[in-house]
DNA sequence: CGTAACATTGTTATGTTATAACATTACTTA
DNA sequence: TAAGTAATGTTATAACATAACAATGTTACG
């Protein structure tokens, strides 16, 4: 296991550890790209790993508000469109919502796996899910993908009828 | 070239002839499962096919108001919410937009190849894209995917700089 | 130091996308 | 032809996102 695996959603774990893991890496490639790591883009940080889900920003908003922040919309989209941008956050297309990056610092196409029941999500790697030979045919130049897969895990189809 | 198979946005060709194949290949699924393809659901899918472009649901409600039909936001939801139900029409995700489905009536696990520049989009076969591995070392039960890719096709990259 | 330039955060307003809830009309079928 | 169901019409509002500008903080350089 890489240093800076994540475990996933869909197996139980102490979460306290991935959260200092989460905090570690964000906080290591932040340094090493000379990024500030303001309190505000702390905080939402923390607020996204807290409980291991994709939020949406509006859930995040709240969040903010409650420990005292300013929360406005633009407040969270701003902090968001930078974490995005630096590739510590992802957006969950298919939910609106928002999860901190698995695998912070290294280089990767995130994908997703989604469970409908307990809404849990699991990053994993997407490099070799893109449709090379289709879009090679096509003669395209591919610059991002963005791959979400749903379905039911494990816990929640061992948990009852589907 | 199967017999319903639609050509790609990326490449010329006489969209007419896109058009009928769109339009037998509903009408052959329609009939073939007992589905009612009323004037309002026949017309939605017509303005989808027109362009051969994805479209916001609020411009389907605006070319539904031009032509005479009834243009309250649930009128179009509701109508794509039932052709993406029977695999006519899938949502393009990234940027909130409908497409009639280039393989209506073959099942089919969809992928969208998503140019950034013209917003023309090409429909391809994801069946294989779909991480086996990796979401099967999670035990998880896969029910849908959703694959965009995105970049630049080649009439957009050979008209100028990147 | 002081100040210009830029980055970050704060605030108001509004734009865009989507759904809830209920009324009406049409279609089926027994 | 009446009861049941499917489809469409309508109003209101929820949920998601951004534009535009103000205020504050940070950095770097003379």
């Amino acid at each position: 296991m890489r240093s800076n695996h994540i475990m996933s959603s869909f197996k139980k774990h102490d979460h306290s550890i991935c959260s200092d893991r989460y905090k570690a890496s964000i906080e290591k490639y932040c340094y090493q790209n000379n990024l500030k790591l303001t309190p505000l883009r702390q905080k939402v940080f923390e607020i996204l790993i807290r409980d291991h889900k994709p939020l949406g920003a509006y859930e995040i908003l709240d969040a903010l508000s409650k420990e005292g922040f300013s929360s406005s919309p633009p407040i969270a989209y701003r902090v968001l469109d930078f974490l995005i941008e630096k590739g510590l956050v992802h957006k969950i297309q298919g939910l609106n919502s928002y999860i901190a990056c698995a695998y912070a610092g290294c280089a990767h196409i995130p994908a997703f796996v989604i469970c409908r029941k307990c809404d849990n999500v699991a990053e994993i790697r997407g490099e070799e899910n893109i449709p090379k030979a289709s879009s090679s045919s096509l003669d395209f130049k591919i610059e991002n993908a963005m791959i979400e897969i749903s379905g039911v895990c494990s816990m929640c189809s061992d948990a009852g009828v589907a």
